[in-house]
DNA sequence: TCATAAGGTGTATATTTATGCACTTTCGAC
DNA sequence: GTCGAAAGTGCATAAATATACACCTTATGA
């Protein structure tokens, strides 16, 4: 799957273990893996994931993911479809296919306070709201913590 | 005074408090304060403080100065007795006794440029400086980031 | 199904940033 | 002090990055 996800991912992961000191450093790596783009849609794609170009302290300039950025950026903004809440114990949130498991990962690595737990199918994760605890700081806590995911949810 | 370094430190004070989307806007503001100086001599000073431009995230682009490299009002206040170059490539600094390593921490927790490393004793701290940077910087450096050791220096 | 909307892309270009060069100033060793 | 080297600067321009626009594809809804 050659998409625009996909590329975007690729980009990242070339952005974190390579050094690329301006956008066609990055082109010339995408063709060397037979992808190609223009200067124009890398530039949009930087914009999306939040890289840029940040001057290296030894004169020269290199690409960086800001770690705030990268984290909720590598998986979370892309690949999550919709957040959406059942009763008032249980969000269903919905995710690109077979990226549930990655996602839920990051999730439960934040061992945010308001959720007791998750689980993952292909493209469903339901999260169990611990008691105690409201729908709404669930919400607030995934927004603080994977600030892309607030225009993915569909009621509260 | 310097007057390079009070425009940086001054530059660093607006990136961090006010938002400013291009070198142009940064420009604009440095002229409200009575502060001219060229686009070219400003891209300079950004790469020195590391400062950069990074897509916020909400469709724009806005210069930051990231944390490792921000300038903090640090406290290694009084314990520094003295600064000193010897050769090309070395500075020894003499603190009062038993504070060589608390300070030398603070001074490898900024990851200066011109600085390749520390090694401290009871009362004293040798820095080497990295091939390619000069005593100058390194006494720049130190005192943009630690500004009440200017006076400790005692050659130039 | 078709119409319309929304997203994705390349081209060309505008915008923004970096730097070579020439010149001036400051520094550091005598 | 003087001299040579290094740092600082503006101008002009190169290099790099962002985007308006046109076009195409894919979703959405009647």
């Amino acid at each position: 799957m050659n998409s625009k996800q996909n590329r975007i991912s690729i980009i990242s992961q070339i952005i974190e273990s390579e050094t690329v000191r301006s956008q066609n450093d990055i082109i010339d790596r995408l063709r060397e893996r037979g992808i190609t783009l223009t200067q124009a849609s890398l530039s949009r794609y930087l914009k999306e994931i939040q890289a840029s170009r940040i001057p290296d302290g030894n004169n020269g300039y290199i690409y960086k993911i800001p770690p705030e950025a990268a984290k909720s950026t590598a998986v979370l903004s892309n690949e999550v479809v919709s957040v959406e809440f059942s009763g008032n114990n249980m969000a269903v949130l919905k995710t690109i296919s077979g990226y549930a498991n990655a996602v839920s990962a990051q999730i439960d690595a934040k061992m945010l306070p308001p959720i007791a737990g998750t689980i993952s199918g292909d493209d469903t994760i339901l999260i169990i709201i611990r008691d105690g605890f409201s729908k709404r700081q669930v919400k607030d806590y995934l927004v603080r913590e994977f600030q892309y995911i607030k225009n993915k949810f569909l009621n509260e």
